[in-house]
RNA sequence: GGCGCAUUGGUGUAGUUGGUCAACACGCCGCCCUCUCAAGGCGGAGAUCACGAGUUCGAGCCUCGUAUGCGCUACCA
């Protein structure tokens, strides 16, 4: 039976490269009857937050991924593991090291682990050289009872090798000699990572470990851990990193608002095709296909099929087009024109409501007209916000006349500020106002009136929807429904617009 | 510095045991459709498969080396 787990530290919102874990852990699970487990990691208290363990949760539910059992909080498990600690110590596996505490800042970690390990390096230092390696139980026991601080290692065998079958990137082993005696146990008392992620994962019966490539080379130390404990090793498989588009780690620090998951959700992403274009990202289905539903990613869904090279996120936050990748941005608007109304109608409830464009008729009443109008405009959309955003005249008569629309479909004909009343008139006798019926009144007026009825197609879509482009204006007139459609063919609102900003200027 | 991993068009990827013009998707360009913009259909540009050797009749696929990138190398996770 599979047990996988879905392991995030809330030190911050959910990364999307931690979703993309989580996605495969899920699809893992449920494609061969698996249990799915959600653990939060956050032994680090100065960084771990309430709120991130939240958008954690959020974004998984957003996602639908749904965890089996209980959500495992690992400091709950502090104790355990200090027990286990313990058990070490008295298995000689561990030793107490009483070296005073070396104080480093946060910043200048990175800089300061090369530094040593160059030092370490020149100057031929033992990995398992530790003055107190060796030092008897009894005085070790004694000293730590009179009260003296220590943290306690891991005590690495002098020789031997770790080895592991990673299900991704194959046969890893390594040499003892590289491994230093890793710290289990903070001076403080708390349990360090490695030796947490072993214990928990050993209590909660985990078979397989899918997680991402940074902990590849850790994966050496746990397996020591492993050992110490006399436990089996779970399977492992390593997922490639999700890198920045100048192939840099992709961090929230450095990159802001799109590496986070709950932006796709309020910047108008569809969860299944943020799910869709992230179980791409590293992995590859048989076949061609790659608009995948979740049944059908489930059931493809297979470890052999993940790459081992990094993949590449691309994105441009100066770029409001182009504000994440593109491939991403294509298969929300695939989605969006293309799944079932019903499924969508929620979501752009969702999204009208916050935009206070939302009326309960919707659902009511005028439920066909609100579907109706969804398909025929959603077929260009990229994100559920442009249903309020380019879409609000369809909802509102508060809505704004785009500069450049008004100037390409109004201002170049001059004769249109007669001709758009007129039409109005015109309008208002068709009977019944259907997408034929004023189609044949527009062309008859044009053919009257000795203009070309694309001019009076293009001033009415600018009329009634403020905008240059938009679907077949006929089905927008039937949409928009005769009285308004009569009401914004008159209205000379355009005009004043842009004599207001011109007065503005 | 050490160890590990990777390297196919701008991006995501396909390339079965080495053997036809290196395939697909996104993006880009053009044409068709057309009342606009999309969608859709058709077509196009774009890769000497990181580089250099080697093995072979023949290498993107095998071997070695180099370079670059990334990861780990913490009393962070």
């Amino acid at each position: 039976m599979i047990r996988v787990r879905f392991a995030p530290s809330p030190t911050g919102y959910l990364h999307i490269g931690s979703a993309r874990t989580a996605l495969f852990n899920w699809l893992y699970a449920r494609s061969r009857g698996g249990t799915f487990l959600l653990r939060i990691e956050d032994t680090d208290l100065q960084r771990s937050t309430e709120a991130s363990t939240r958008s954690i949760i959020e974004g998984l539910e957003w996602l639908g991924l749904d965890y089996d059992e209980e959500i495992v909080f690992q400091s709950d498990n502090a104790d355990k593991h200090r027990a286990a600690v313990l058990y070490l110590l008295k298995e000689g596996k561990a030793y107490r090291d009483f070296t005073p505490k070396e104080e480093r800042s946060d910043a200048t970690v990175k800089a300061g682990i090369a530094e040593r390990a160059r030092a370490h390096a020149a100057e031929g230092v033992d990995q398992h050289s530790n003055p107190y390696r060796e030092l008897a139980l009894e005085e070790s026991n004694r000293r730590a009872g009179a009260g003296e601080s220590f943290a306690v290692r891991l005590k690495v065998p002098r020789e031997g090798r770790t080895h592991f079958v990673d299900a991704v990137y194959g046969e890893q082993s390594r040499d003892y000699s590289e491994i230093e005696d890793l710290v289990l146990l903070r001076s403080d008392g708390h349990p360090l990572y490695n030796l947490s992620v072993v214990l928990d994962d050993i209590e909660m019966g985990i078979t397989d470990v899918i997680r991402g490539q940074d902990h590849l080379t850790n994966t050496h130390k746990q397996i020591l851990i492993y050992e110490a404990l006399n436990h089996s090793v779970p399977r492992f498989a390593h997922l490639p990193l999700i890198l920045a588009p100048n192939k840099g780690k992709l961090s929230k620090r450095k990159h802001g608002e799109v590496v986070s998951l709950t932006t796709y959700r309020d910047r108008g992403f569809v969860p299944a095709a943020f799910r869709n274009f992230l179980a791409l990202l590293g992995w590859t289905p048989e076949g061609e296909q790659e608009i995948l539903t979740l049944e059908e990613l489930t059931r493809k869904f297979s470890l052999e099929g993940i790459h081992r090279s990094n993949a590449v996120f691309n994105f441009n936050e100066a770029d409001p087009r182009h504000w994440t990748d593109d491939k991403a941005l294509w298969m929300n608007a695939e989605y969006i024109r293309t799944m079932p109304v019903s499924e969508l109608a929620p979501m752009v409830k969702a999204e009208l409501r916050a935009g206070k464009l939302w009326r309960e008729e919707y659902e009511e009443d005028d439920r066909e007209w609100f579907e109706k109008t969804l398909d025929l405009i959603r077929q260009r959309y990229f994100t559920l916000k442009d249903f309020s955003a380019q879409g609000r005249a369809y909802f509102s008569d508060d809505f704004d006349y785009d500069e450049a629309a008004v100037k390409k479909n109004l201002l170049k004909e001059p004769r249109l500020q007669e001709l758009l009343p007129a039409l109005a008139q015109k309008m208002e006798a068709v009977e019944p106002f259907t997408a034929e019926t004023s189609e044949a009144a527009l062309r008859a007026f044009s053919d009257e009136a000795g203009v070309k009825a694309g001019l009076l197609i293009n001033a009415s879509r600018t009329m009634l929807t403020g905008q240059a482009v938009g679907p077949s204006m006929f089905e927008v007139f039937e949409i928009i429904g005769r009285m308004r459609s009569v009401r914004r063919l008159q209205s000379g609102a355009p005009w004043f617009d842009y004599l207001d900003r011109l007065g503005d200027v």
